[in-house]
DNA sequence: AATGAATGAGAGTTCATTCAT
DNA sequence: GATGAATGAACTCTCATTCAT
């Protein structure tokens, strides 16, 4: 399975932007109380004090609560999203994997690790993109770019195969996101439970294979 | 198609509850800057000027703004989505649909014509649910009885007839509206354009035939 | 004992002002809630519900909210007040009471009985006096007026038989006033219970007897 | 004559509780409006303008109005009366008054005095007083527990000597309280002139002597 | 750079008062 | 006259943001 884990890839892009100590507590509050209580909920005083600091130096580096909020979904989408695609995509093709069956599955399975390591983001995110349509615009446009550039290539392959029916990738990947965010946003939106991974993914491919073989 | 339509039934509810013309504006109002920028950040002195009447009305009827927000999620939970939903399976019996196909047709059909009709108080649903979690609680359970008690019925005779998969009919339920899903919220989230839903209706249903079939 | 109750006085006044049924169940409402719960946390929402009329009619007879308290506090001070008064005067030389002693025992269980008939109108007196110093300078006014046109004959009368201290009446008065208040304030103010009124007007006459002799 | 002064001893306090220069305005704006124009029409709004200080800063340390009458009143019942009632016990037994008469002279002018010097709190609490029970019900139980403890004494000495009435202290107490608060009651509430101490205090003096003697 | 007291615009809410019915 | 829905000014309180230290 992929490693990625978010607040690992976090830690790199502060490395990259400069930030601080203190500044990488206030946004690691700023994330779990926008995930607890939304952001609008969230009080800049709250998150000073989760994060151990004066109310002052929450804006030393982000002047406003909005640029905040970016400073968490920005590099989100912009950096750790694709971070985690290409680390994702990498493996898939370095994991060579023969048939179409051992493709979802270990799509499945990983794509159900990756949400359920970062649940606070995305349910951030699930929150925001309520509010902020463009959000949603914005990262479908990404994966959409992500799709069709390198993710046709390998379903192309299953098809040529004749091991997958020969529908159009958006459309292919749209059920596999569908079924998968079926099981995935309840539990994220929710509970604090954790999921069984290895039983939701044997479920869920035995549907998909159904649904999308040739 | 089932005719429901929420502000139909909004209207129908209103009588029992002695709305009177500036309350069910106030109701009108607050649901329509609700879906737009969400309950936070809809203010009532906003709410009070879209409605055209003045601030004091706002809380004339509902105490609280919070009651504002329960005046239009309650009845949608307790009264609206129950009638939409025997609406529909009435209807569904009704149709007496002989094959597993016309009854998943319809299904979709009906569905997408339903929630795209009322966008605004699923928008609103879907941004609370973040923050609310009990909400999506109240409404699971709310489901699932109804998928227990009287879908299952349905989903049984297809399984006897040989036409659908002998998969537990929550398991089949959470499927359709996986993919279901998948097509509404984006539209619902983001954009205010309408959605094909005849075109979109036949891709979905090939593909759930496909992961569904005996 | 003088028979005075401001309630009966209240309805006689009535008479006088053409106040309707509706209009003295708020003015009695009034009473009730300002001496509960003080005039400003008082609001005309719920005299209009104790007196069981609409919110409009509060305001038909008395313009303002502060005139309805005027309504109380004018004629308990114009009239009902002087007529008390007048009442317990002309019974106080009705008794012709020979010695002094019988006059302060008469004056001290006559006016605590009439105190504790009254309390509702007395607290709100007290604690409008806080706001409303004017009241206070209304009410002295009038009672010296009163003290000094008629009491004085008759403690004049006490002095030249030899039986009370050769003070001016002012001054007198005072102590008597001071030493019943002290007793009846802490009980109007604060509690609800009875006051064994024999028991404290013995106590009473005994130490002004040994304050007041000649 | 016991030296103290309410906003003397207030300064002192402030020291313990760490208030700022601002909030000590506050708190003095806080008092001078509540003792004008009462609690509930002294609006926070003008606290603010009479302190100087922005609406916020009202709110900065006292988070609620309420709370800021507390700061005001708790103090003054649980640390400023007491306070003041020893120091006035204390030099009341440093003075070692010899006869009954020196005795209650010196309390008439020092109570007189003591009062006069804190008018602006003593009118909040009067004020209050009608609308707080407990307020009243705190001070009395307060006096009382002082009186029986430490004035008893002192009481029970001169009935010893045969220079006071052989009555229970709490009885005595009572007589000598409403008669100076007969005195001083009217001019607190009432007005701003200064009260002539001398004076009062030798006619308050003759008559008690007179009420109290063996 | 960090602090946290201070700011003030704006929030939700109350309530005396009005007026069409 | 009586009603009670509607009004809107004024209220208490919050909070993102600033800035002197």
């Amino acid at each position: 399975m992929t490693e990625t884990d978010l607040t690992t890839l976090f830690t790199k892009t502060r490395a990259q932007n400069n930030l601080s100590d203190r500044q990488l507590k206030v946004l690691q509050a700023s994330l779990t109380l926008f995930a607890k209580v939304g952001y609008d909920r969230a009080s800049t005083t709250d998150i000073a004090q989760l994060a151990g600091v004066s109310e002052g130096t929450v804006f030393s580096r982000f002047k406003t609560k909005e640029q905040l909020l970016r400073a968490i979904l920005t590099p989100f989408i912009d950096q750790v999203l694709p971070l985690a695609a290409d680390e994702f995509l990498e493996q898939l093709q370095m994991e060579n994997l023969p048939h179409f069956v051992d493709f979802i599955t270990f799509i499945t399975h990983d794509r159900m690790s990756f949400v359920m390591k970062n649940r606070g983001e995305f349910k951030i995110f699930v929150q925001e993109m309520g509010r902020n349509p463009e959000l949603l615009q914005m990262l479908t446009q990404r994966l959409n770019t992500l799709i069709n550039s390198r993710l046709s290539e390998l379903l192309m392959a299953y098809q040529d195969k004749g091991e997958l029916v020969k529908w159009a990738p958006m459309r292919i990947s749209r059920y596999i996101t569908s079924v998968l965010l079926g099981y995935l946003l309840p539990n994220v939106l929710m509970s604090d439970e954790p999921l069984d991974i290895e039983a939701q993914t044997q479920e869920v491919v035995e549907f998909l294979l159904r649904g999308l073989h040739a």
